[in-house]
DNA sequence: TTCGATCGGTTGCATCTTGCTACCAGCCGA
DNA sequence: TCGGCTGGTAGCAAGATGCAACCGATCGAA
């Protein structure tokens, strides 16, 4: 099977992250991953998701090398799944995610999972665009060079 | 149409942010928008998409409050999609992403459409998870709260 | 004002993906 | 050795996706 890509517009990272994500229940499984869940039955009960879609999704998490599989920790004969070095780099992803529907689709008193700073138990720090000498960027204050298109573009 | 929920962990922020966002496409919408497009034709050309693909995905992202429709800027009779403040609260979602795509399906050297301080033209800084009090976290030094489970879960 | 081109979609249809259920082969403890 | 758990696969129905054709409104130029 070749490996298709289903956006044409590949020289952008975002594209490319996002096909190799691949869907939104592969997020979910980061997440979950995060989150302690190691074994095959972890993963299926957190996200309630059928058994053949989760089974494809680990597969192709391992093939892009987000997920690696190992021998289980607790000496049976089966097998975890734990994040790699690149899929802990999805951090940052998930914690705007998290941040993003916080902000969005909550009530202020709403009961919602929160992610805490293990040492203090507070929540994080809102997540914040930096450019390299320091200052706070928002959107507006960013452009994009498409390739072949250097400078700013007049 | 009832609102159908995707995912059975709906307490979580990342599984409403997902639900919410709706699919990929969406995503690559906003990320597009930031960018500029504003026209039905331009995310059109920009994305490669489907006609009846974009107009189902605006449609969702406009009832979403992530888009709104406005008239034409330019004084035509067509419409422009502009992203809402909270659309635009998705800037650290796309930043997250398009940090991860950089730092692992490219080449030192190979070209990609590039994010720059608007100012000084020069590449972001990577995006940085902090506690209140400052410290950087990583993945390992934060833990999530899932509802009815409050402190730290032995 | 007329005419062709463009814009912003909608509709129908074929195909691909998803999700459900059933099934099943190893493991595992007793 | 037996009964239940774990980690899947197989088949099938339903829904989502993508392509192409079509269409009315609008625009620009003559």
């Amino acid at each position: 099977m070749v490996k298709r890509t289903r956006f044409n517009d590949s020289d952008c990272p975002v594209a490319r992250s996002i096909d190799a994500i691949g869907d939104w229940w592969s997020l979910l499984i980061v997440r979950d991953a995060f989150d302690g869940s190691r074994r095959f039955g972890e993963f299926q009960r957190g996200l309630g998701v059928a058994k053949n879609i989760l089974a494809a999704r680990l597969r192709t998490l391992v093939d892009g090398g987000i997920l690696d599989v190992v021998p289980a920790s607790d000496g049976s004969a089966y097998n975890e799944y734990v994040l790699t070095p690149k899929g802990r780099d999805l951090f940052n992803v998930i914690v705007a995610l998290r941040q993003w529907g916080e902000a969005h689709f909550f009530a202020p008193d709403e009961p919602h999972s929160e992610m805490v700073d293990r040492r203090h138990g507070h929540p994080l720090r809102a997540l914040e665009v930096r450019s390299t000498d320091g200052r706070r960027l928002n959107a507006g204050d960013t452009v994009v060079n498409k390739v072949g298109h250097p400078g700013r573009g007049t």
